[in-house]
DNA sequence: CGGCTTATTGACATACGTCAACTATTGTGG
DNA sequence: CCACAATAGTTGACGTATGTCAATAAGCCG
């Protein structure tokens, strides 16, 4: 293994402290692709074969209904592990996953290998317990947010949650198109556009472009009353 | 530990295959509390000292607005492991707990020894990342429905998630009060009433209790395309 | 440059929430 | 064990936040 890539892996929250050994076995047989934009990684309904990583770029998931409406349930990026808990349970993945930046990087770990190495790696099984209880954490947080915060509300907080000081002014970037920020907020384009509309007042600014300015960001989280609990 | 714990224990998905000297040092210096209905086991913020495991009895995840609204998260039962993300990660909670049932017994585990053993048991930590990733899917599932369903398709694919058959006609409980499963639904207790009349045309019955009659399971599930997937 | 997709804006529709009245159920103290 | 209060659920009338549809404008890419 390449050192440039146990620096990227141990980057991330998820293999910080995990061992060497560990961290070249899991590597071993691993391949690394560098895919295009809008590549379809898997699709809902499959068995994962792989567990992927992503060492640079960014990867949606996306779940269908059954009239195959789409809505987004996160966003990943560097850092990130992502199709774990299928991958784990061996079960059909919940949503598809589809690169959104060109030049995404990612690291693809075969299934089986996986497992066998959660049985009998420790420091692995308490890395994913944490990667888990993190996304877990982060899921309650967007079902807080679609039951108890309106358009606007949600617009704002997930703003914040971008933004990583807690006051003064920042340009941020959104981790896609508009419109899949949007299904990530649970509301449509239109109604995303009309919510940064109103945050027009607070000081936040930024339209027909990944690029988001919030002025105040005391004030932002004033009006949705972040605090990271909600 | 008493032969009836350890079996309890084991009858849940999570402890099915930890060791026995585990399940000993886990239990080692965990206490049994029964509980009645209403006791508030932790406040949305607070640092969780302990993790809890239900024996017998239902507890349900409150999550609060900034101007104190409710909204129910997920129900838990018998054999469900909770809190463990907070604990796991140090991190104040993102909801309160409340018990559902009297007489409700959970086993009372200490955080900081919990975090202990997840670094040392490798049988605890494959455990528990398997809990976790059933969780995450469960969810996943619950953002997809807030997203990609009507009130409607949300009760009827609840209730289909509540029975474990696939066809034939069923009598099942709700885990809690309709205003409570009203709120984890994503809905007021007046639409899941409303919703409630609209499944009646498809052989759902029941009102003012907890208990629903399915007539046609495998109508229902057509009626919300449920697979398991959505 | 021209076609294509995405974002914005306005007019309108509707699913769901709100409020209120009524009914059923549960709990309690005599 | 009953009476009655308190709480939960249902139903109807009505309001509104957000979705839908359509037109326009702004990026994006060959």
């Amino acid at each position: 293994m390449s050192d440039k890539l146990s620096r990227l892996l141990r980057s991330a929250p998820v293999f910080r402290e995990v061992s060497d050994s560990l961290l070249e076995s899991l590597t071993g047989d691993a391949t690394i692709q560098t895919l295009p934009k809008n590549t379809v990684l898997f699709r809902q309904g499959e068995i994962a074969d792989f567990l992927y990583f992503i060492l640079a770029g960014r990867v949606v998931l996306i779940g269908y209904s059954d009239t195959d409406e789409e809505t987004v349930v996160e966003f990943f990026q560097a850092g990130d592990l992502f199709v774990a808990p299928a991958v784990i349970l061996d079960l059909p993945l919940l949503m598809s996953v589809k690169v959104i930046d060109d030049e995404t990087r990612i690291l693809r770990v075969n299934a089986t290998r996986f497992r066998e190495l959660l049985q009998t790696e420790q420091t692995l099984a308490l890395a994913v317990s944490r990667e888990l209880a993190r996304h877990w954490r982060m899921l309650v947080r967007q079902i807080k947010d679609l039951k108890l915060r309106n358009t606007a509300q949600r617009v704002a907080s997930y703003l914040l949650g971008l933004v990583d000081c807690d006051s003064g002014s920042v340009t941020l970037t959104l981790p896609g198109e508009r419109r899949m920020v949007a299904a990530r907020l649970g509301m449509t384009p239109e109604s995303l556009s009309r919510a940064f509309l109103r945050l027009r007042e607070l000081g936040v600014s930024g339209s027909q472009s990944p690029e988001v300015e919030i002025a105040d960001i005391a004030a932002l989280r004033e009006f949705c009353r972040y605090d990271g609990l909600i």
